[in-house]
DNA sequence: CTGAAAGCGCTTACAG
DNA sequence: CTGAAAGCGCTTACAG
């Protein structure tokens, strides 16, 4: 394999001015310019990544810290990873994939052994362990997910509270009053997975505002209790006259569901999700939703971080804490209430 | 950050000694052994991973290649991931994701720069363009997926053919005369995506030797796409009493399409897919299937290509094709074909 | 505009 | 059983 030694013997240059010359951080002659690009392209010259590295202190990697965790639905995880991936190689990165169970030893084996720049993590809970590890380590380092303690990263994620509310709103303003929310199981709570219950509070915070009657269960995140657990809530609030999703697995089970109660959307029951428009393609979801934007959060978390890499964004500045507003895609599930005989 | 000079000064060894005493490669006094150990705790010391693959010519890093091509379904590509990243974590190795849409440019940059020991290709096509330049690298490389030159390079794949066999030998034992087959977007197969007319045209073949009708038809990789594909493959063959499905997105359709049709599975028809466990179980597929085992070949892959980075298997050892046997797993969708009325 | 030299942090023959 | 030294392949002050 070539080296910068061969090229600069070739070029008939020292290897100093080889560097620079293929660097650019000093000005060169067009004479020797071209002899260093005429020896890279005779040699087929690449650096090495490794030795490199060592020089500058720069790996141009990026870790990435995915857990897939037993009670979550692994599809939905599959739309971070790649809004990072792609990303970070926009920016010239490439990213080092750690699923490992164990995250803490993970973000320990990589940071310290300074195999990458900085680190993205996933799927933050509220206390999340890997956090003070992550403070510790000389690499910068970005979130998706909202942790109780946000100093000394950046973090990104979805407003869950606005998703909250502008569930509710939604549906009360087409003249629903009897509103079920399904959210993600109750272990994820119990883990750290604050999303869940920041969804949850703020939409019963807000259905209480409005006057609006709001059952909130906790669904199984796999494939068949889910659909058991939908046909539950329904058969408990006949009452009820709009779905509130937040949960993919009971969304993805929902088309089912419905046909086997014999119901459409939005003659029956509205229904109002919360995931990703990629998502909702994948399983062919035909109900409006939140747009959770993972391919969206996963690019901002790496832009983030990526600046910090680079000093654009100095160590002393400010952490970050950006929520991305929901959106509503309307899909044509929700509309008025249907009238009820006798009501 | 404390170097390896650092320990040494510490314990009050040489650094040879100290590297030494860390890798174990030469025999240390008891003294010194734990004069370094204490160094390393008390300092915090973590090799520098550049440095060290700099000295050794080895990363611990495993190239993944992985394509999300818009016409394939995502979700089954997760599986493989995770097979090839948690068997590499067994054996020591991290790794490097890359799921850039030229994948040939990616391959080129991280093998010429020697950020990797070896890479794993997913979705290999048949006549697929990375493979010269995998060939010409001196990383070894493992494929998931078979192409039409396997020279130098490892190969694993699910024995497509006698899938095809096997699924329609288990419904013709099972009484039925008449099947359907559903594949993959036949433009897959324009891209070089020979694992759909391998199976394709081993059931074929089998249906022919066992005078069994075979229709075939290519559905869509996307909802709502391939229900409608599924609609009317069963309305243009009412005779037809089962049903085989190569096609995930199909597969995951199915059920509505069942439903909106009611039909039931096995009574009104058979189905037989072809996908993993944990597919089946992230859509709640209550269809038997062949298992397409992701997991599985990913780890056999890495640890083949394992074997080659660590010489356990010579470069002048010949290269390996091996085919995973297919597996049903039985969920209950198959049975006798209904009885029909004046046959 | 260019070169000789030091240094990044390891490992591993070579010598004792 | 241990140490001094060379070398992996880069980059970047330092000097001219």
């Amino acid at each position: 394999m070539a080296t910068i030694g061969d090229v600069a013997r070739v070029a008939g240059v020292s290897r100093s001015t080889a560097s620079y010359a293929l660097s650019g951080k000093r000005a060169i002659s067009e004479d020797v310019r071209t002899r260093v690009m005429d020896a890279v392209r005779s040699l087929g010259y690449t650096p090495n990544a490794g030795a490199r590295a060592l020089a500058t202190s720069q790996t141009m990697v990026i870790g990435l810290l995915a857990q897939f965790l037993e009670d979550e639905f692994a599809p939905a995880m599959l739309q971070y990873i790649l809004g990072v991936s792609n990303t970070a190689r926009e920016l010239g990165y490439d990213i080092l994939l750690v699923t490992e169970d164990d995250g803490t030893r993970a973000l320990r084996r990589i940071t310290d052994s300074r195999m990458v720049d900085g680190v993205v993590l996933l799927n933050v809970a509220e206390h999340d362990e890997r956090l003070p590890l992550l403070r510790a380590a000389r690499q910068p380092g970005a979130l998706v997910g909202l942790p109780e303690d946000c100093s000394g990263v950046d973090v990104f994620d979805l407003d869950f509270e606005e998703a909250g509310r502008a569930m509710v709103d939604h549906l009360y303003k087409l003249g629903h009053r009897e509103l079920v929310l399904v959210s993600q199981p109750d272990h994820v709570v119990e883990r750290g997975g604050a999303y869940v219950w920041r969804l949850q509070n703020a939409a019963h915070e807000q259905a209480r505002q409005r006057g609006v009657t709001l059952h909130s269960v906790f669904g199984a995140s796999h494939q068949p209790e889910v659909g058991r657990d939908l046909h539950a809530v329904l058969d408990a609030h006949p009452g009820a006259t709009g779905l509130l999703v937040n949960n993919e697995a009971a969304a993805a089970a929902l088309p089912s569901v419905l046909h086997e109660r014999g119901l459409t959307a939005p003659g029956d029951l509205s229904v109002l999700g919360r995931y990703s428009d990629e998502f909702a393609r994948t399983f062919s979801l035909p109900f409006s939703s939140i747009e959770s934007a993972p391919d969206r959060l996963g690019r901002m978390a790496v832009r983030q971080l990526v600046r910090r890499i680079e000093g654009e964004v100095g160590p002393g500045e400010p952490h970050v804490v950006r929520f991305v507003s929901p959106e509503l895609v309307d899909r044509g599930s929700t509309g008025a209430p249907p009238r009820r005989t006798g009501g």
